[in-house]
DNA sequence: ACTAATTTGTTATTATATTAAATACTGCGG
DNA sequence: CCGCAGTATTTAATATAATAACAAATTAGT
């Protein structure tokens, strides 16, 4: 039973000649079906299930695989990986990490709030890619 | 020669009843003499030209001291830090990264801007703590 | 000086991530 | 079908980042 993640890795896969590997494969299996965010170590864990002894090079370049192409992102000060369902690229993300029960929110805005873009640009600092982690409480924790 | 930043930390210290020892005295000193932020093993190679062979956790230890009261951040994507000298607490910091020249420019937005608060808030989320790092090519470099 | 609190020293270990070199797989042109 | 070129994986080793556990030293308050 494949996930629309899944569904949607195998045809970007196919359509730009990437191979959809045993490890690739799994190791975005296994990210997608993990609620929270996970550590490249669990995912060697859980991969040692399917295949026979992986070592952290196999995980690690699954991940980084899914991450260069934008299906799973890295929650920097956690130092874990979550699969993200955008329908679009983008190259800004926002976490809202919850410091009670660890989940991680996701939201969506696709680009950086304007007052943050134009202190930016007035540096004339030219921007790639941005990534807002914030820490609180969420409301089932409250 | 005492940096503004260093003052400062020995004032801290004295009116909250901490103590300057060498190990955080120098590890600050280091962290503030250096233009980029600088990693924990950095740190560490060169509190070993000024104690007698320290260990990770002396580095780690003071690191985690000046961390904690807010007179260096960590930026997370790097597992590096930046002595701080605004003249206020910040429960948010905001980093842009060169990718040429690993400069790193920190902005001091005192808050998260409205768009992204808001947007927090709408989801009934408590926000204690944010950190924005935003990747691109600085204006040396373009 | 005595005690409690804080800080450091030391040894070892765990966690996270990458390198390098050999090997295997896949698609494609002949 | 064969072999080449490009791509991906395996394996072992190593590099980098961070913490645990406990003993020893230092300091502040009495």
């Amino acid at each position: 039973m494949k996930s629309a993640i899944e569904k949607k890795a195998l045809k970007f896969c196919i359509e730009n000649k990437h191979r959809y590997t045993d490890p690739r494969r799994y190791v975005l299996k296994i990210i997608v079906a993990s609620k929270k965010p996970i550590k490249a170590y669990e995912v060697l864990e859980k991969l040692n299930k399917i295949l026979d002894n992986p070592k952290p090079p196999t995980a690690y370049r699954a991940i980084d695989f899914w991450h260069s192409h934008n299906f799973i992102h890295r929650i920097e000060s956690l130092n874990a990986y979550k699969a993200c369902d955008a329908g679009h690229i983008h190259d800004g993300s926002q976490y809202m990490i919850c410091n009670e029960c660890g989940d991680v929110i996701e939201s969506h805005f696709c680009d950086l709030p304007e007052a943050i873009r134009n202190s930016v640009e007035q540096k004339t600092f030219t921007l790639t890619k941005w990534n807002l982690e914030i820490n609180g409480v969420c409301n089932k924790c409250t």
